[in-house]
Formats: C-alpha cells, structure tokens, sequence
DNA sequence: AATAAATGAATGAATGTTTATTCATATCTT
DNA sequence: AAGATATGAATAAACATTCATTCATTTATT
C-alpha cells in the first residue's frame, strides 16, 4: 500500500469551494482561488474532480441529497399527520442557516442557478417525496386533494429556502431569525396547501 | 456634428445580453458572444458601458425601476385597498412572464445573485413604496398591522416571480400559467400578510 | 449647390491577462 | 523499493479590453 488519502483535505476542498463562492460569485471563483484557500495544490483538485462544473455539482447534490434524507427521516418519524413534518423540516432550515451559514448560502445560489441541476436519480426521488406527502397531508384533510406535486415541491423546498436567505441579506434592516419564524413560516405553507381548489 | 448613434444598436445589445445570459448563464456568457449576437463589434460595447459587470447591472436596475414604476401606477390608480394593487401586479408578472419570457428569467436571474445588487436610490425607493402599501393595507385591516417591510417586499416582489419562474422550469412536468394562478397567488399573499401576529 | 473639413460612431485585429488543465517530479506510507 | 498520493510550474486556450483605423454624417466655405 501506499500513502493514504487525506480525508480532510477533501474536506477542506468542500469547504473552501463553498465559502469562495458565497464570498466572490460562482463567477469570480476560480480553481486556482479554492485551491489556495484551502491550502491544496491546484492540481490536486483533477485527482477528484474532473472539473470547477463537476466539484460544484457534485456538493450541490450532495445537499440536496442529505435535505431528501432528512424528509424521509422525518416522514419515517411522523407518518400520520402532515403539519410536524413541515414543522421540524422548517426548523431544521432555519437552525442550519444559523449553525451553517456558508453552506445555507451556497444551498440556495445554486437552488436558483439552472447551470447546476440535479441528476435523474434526485428528480425521482424528489417526485416520490412529493407524493408520498401529498397521501399524507390528504389522508388526514390537512391540505387540498388538488394540490399539484409543484406546489408542494416550491412551498417546503424553495419557499423556506428563500424566505430565510432574503431574510438575512435583508435591504432594510439586518434581522435576526426567531422561533416565531418557524410557526409563521409553517403556517403559510399548510395555508397555501391547503386553500388549492 | 457627426453620424448619428443607431439606438436599435443599443437595444439589440441589451436583447442580446439578457438572451445569452438566459440560454448560457451569467458565467458562460462573454463580451464577445453578446456582441456576435447583437450584430454588434466586440468594443462597441465599451463606448457605452464600462464592461460586462457594468451592462448586467444596468439592465437589472432598468427592470427593477421599471417595476416600481409599475407599482407606483398601480398605487396611485387605486390608493384605498390593498387586493387589487396586488392582483393587478401578480397579473402583470404573469403576463409578463408569458410575453416576455427572456426578460422575465433574465430578471429572476439577476434577483438571486448576490454580485449585482441594487443601487441606494433604488433601496430608497422600495422602502418608501412598501411604507405606502403597508399603509394601505393596515388602513383597510386586509394586512396586519405587525407585518414587517420586509414581508411585505419578500412576498410581493420575490415569492411571486419565484413562483411563476418555478412553475415554468418545473422538474415535474411543464405547466402552463394560468388565470387561477392569478387568484391563487394573490390571495396567499394576502394571506401571509394578514397572519403576522 | 458643390465641395471640403471636422466630428464622432463603429469596427475588429492585436494585446496582455487570466484561467483551467496537464504532467513531470517529489513525497509519503507500507 | 514500490506504489500510491500530492505538488506546482508549465501550457495552451479563452477572455476582456484597447486602440489605430475606417466610415457616415454634419457643418462650413466657396
């Protein structure tokens, strides 16, 4: 065998790419810039990805992925009612664009970049997602029977993502994010869900 | 005096700015594409604007002005409630979307990129114009008296052009844009505005 | 009215910089 | 020593920007 891979430096690629980019644009960032903020060799880079395109994508999937995930998680947890699965999930936005602000803001550039879209595989799954919610928030009369696989989609996904985001890049005053957010937040969505005919 | 400047030029640059931008993306765009598009040689460009960054910022506050301009009308059209300055506007985003459908992405584009933002008067301006809704609606107990400018900017300029955007690039399937959506929209907004406690 | 001179619009080839990507070499681990 | 990881200088392509030149139009002069 020969010397290991070092798992952190991989790591510090993720990070470096993230923080680059919230920092100067996707535009502005160059390799040779997430290379030396992360203390890497610009070449190192093409051992792992074949590409900025491919090292961009792949860590937008990969939030994408883990948001999929924590859903099913949260659907496995509470499959019987709708509302404290979008309650959580809305919680769980908020808490991460706290703890995680980087990568929050790079979630949602990409969210709203169609250079960066997302894999058949995630697209399936998203539509499954979608639906196995919909049979939830039917069953139990908590949102309409009309309500399209879209809708759903834009008011948990988007909707939460920007409303956060705008939030803290506010232009009239610097807010801070409240628990109270949670339940406004929520509140609209189950509102909007529900009032579809 | 000397020969005349061929406004069409003009137009055919900013026609080709936003389509290039719409069809490539921010990033992939050049200079010199926009310019082969516009039928236009590569350094006229610098006569009128100072580079790329300039003319993409330029054309933004275009369409955002243009937007509070329409806005502005809507309100002095019909300054005693508040839904059907909203419907009119959520209409006219439709509409738009529908007949300009380069423009409209070019915008939603442009919304979403932290690199080119909005100038101070034009700060001003909308936090003067969401001063005057608010009044509005409070006045005539549609909204709530606790709603936040910022609430009122998010829903009424973001969630509506996200919405229709979204709607229209669907993972799911392509739908068309409906007058429901018009009522939809609108009264979701309302909605929101009216459940700040 | 005809012609010349002046002005500023418009061009596009040339420039120099920036950038992604490659590869020969060094370093590390077993 | 072997076999992998990791480096970063070198490369070549792409790019924004400049600028010497051309062209169209107007104004002045006869």
């Amino acid at each position: 065998m020969a010397r290991k891979i070092d798992e952190e430096k991989i790591w510090r690629i993720k990070a470096s790419t993230m923080k680059t980019i919230v920092d100067y644009g996707i535009e502005a960032t160059t390799i040779a810039m997430i290379a030396k903020n992360a203390n890497v060799s610009g070449g190192y880079l093409y051992r792992i990805y074949s590409g900025k395109q491919d090292l961009i994508n792949e860590l937008y999937d990969e939030k994408i992925s883990s948001l999929y995930q924590e859903l099913e998680f949260l659907i496995a947890l509470n499959n019987t009612s709708f509302k404290p699965i979008i309650s959580a999930f809305v919680q769980n936005r908020i808490v991460y664009s706290l703890n995680e602000p980087i990568a929050s803001k790079f979630f949602y550039q990409l969210l709203h970049n169609d250079n960066f879209s997302l894999t058949e595989e995630l697209k399936d799954k998203s539509l499954s997602l979608m639906q196995t919610l919909k049979e939830i928030g039917v069953n139990t009369n908590e949102i309409s029977k009309n309500v399209s696989l879209y809708q759903l989609y834009y008011h948990i996904f988007v909707y939460v993502v920007d409303y956060i985001q705008f939030k803290r890049n506010n232009i009239f005053e610097n807010q801070d994010l409240l628990n109270d957010d949670v339940e406004y937040l929520t509140n609209n969505i189950l509102n909007f869900l529900k009032s579809v005919d």
